[in-house]
DNA sequence: CTAAGCTCCGTAGTCATATACGGAGTCAAG
DNA sequence: CTTGACTCCGTATATGACTACGGAGCTTAG
């Protein structure tokens, strides 16, 4: 096999720190091959492609125990939990950005206030928040 | 002065546990009025709007730390610097909101791809994220 | 061959934001 | 005055995702 790359070379690969890989290998997440005998554990590409797999995922706002059940997924017939894991943390994801948009308004609203009230007794912002 | 409440009664007016209010009052960011010679704390008016200053404020997305920075800014010549934070921290969910709708976009393509080519040999979903 | 730099391994620490626990003291209703 | 609920205080635990450390044991460039 193509199994060639120690650790560090791997994380390099990925950009991840060496500690993070084997802290996903203590998870279950990545695979730990077997040690050579008085050697070192060598990494394929394979290896790279889950471990970005992993990255990628968590971009997409998938906790690490989420990836982990989507890395199980690898045979065809479980595609429609994959798509309701997808879905789900779809709706999260919509959830999210509408917290995010009322926060947006609501400091805007007090930047914008702070800025025509400029000179005033009390600051418009603590104000608002105090009362 | 109206110093009346235990704190489980200011607890329970603020709707929050009675160990938050003591483990912000560890962090600094809430008084802990003089106890009474073998006797209880007690809690004003106040102190319950500035728990929920404190509620409010992490509700837009300010971090206990960053609250502490915006608790201590009471004289009215301080407003300048409530609002560059309010404005820092407006940015801050500007920029996640982008993020989560990057996220929300890839979501919604792996739903729909899926969706689409059911029965296929794999799963789209796990082959994107793979690719 | 040697020295510098990796890897291995287990354990422990970090950060943020709390929540839980346990024993002793205090308050309030009946 | 008793009893049950509440407060106080310090410490410990929880969660998620890492990061750090230390001392062996490898590996590799020169």
């Amino acid at each position: 096999m193509s199994a060639t790359m120690t650790i560090g070379r791997v994380a390099a690969a990925a950009g991840v720190n060496v500690e993070t890989i084997r802290f996903y290998q203590r998870l279950g997440l990545l695979a730990e091959p077997t040690r050579p005998p008085g050697g070192v554990r060598r990494y394929g590409g394979e290896f790279v492609s889950r471990l970005r797999f992993v990255k990628r995922a968590q971009q997409l706002g998938f906790s690490l125990a989420e990836i982990q059940r989507l890395l199980v997924l690898e045979d065809p017939q479980s595609c429609g939990k994959a798509r309701s894991l997808a879905a789900e943390k779809l709706a999260l994801v919509e959830a999210r950005i509408s917290d995010l948009e009322r926060m947006r308004g609501v400091l805007k609203e007090l930047v914008a206030r702070c800025d025509v009230r400029r000179g005033k007794v009390a600051c418009p912002i603590i104000a608002t928040l105090t009362a």
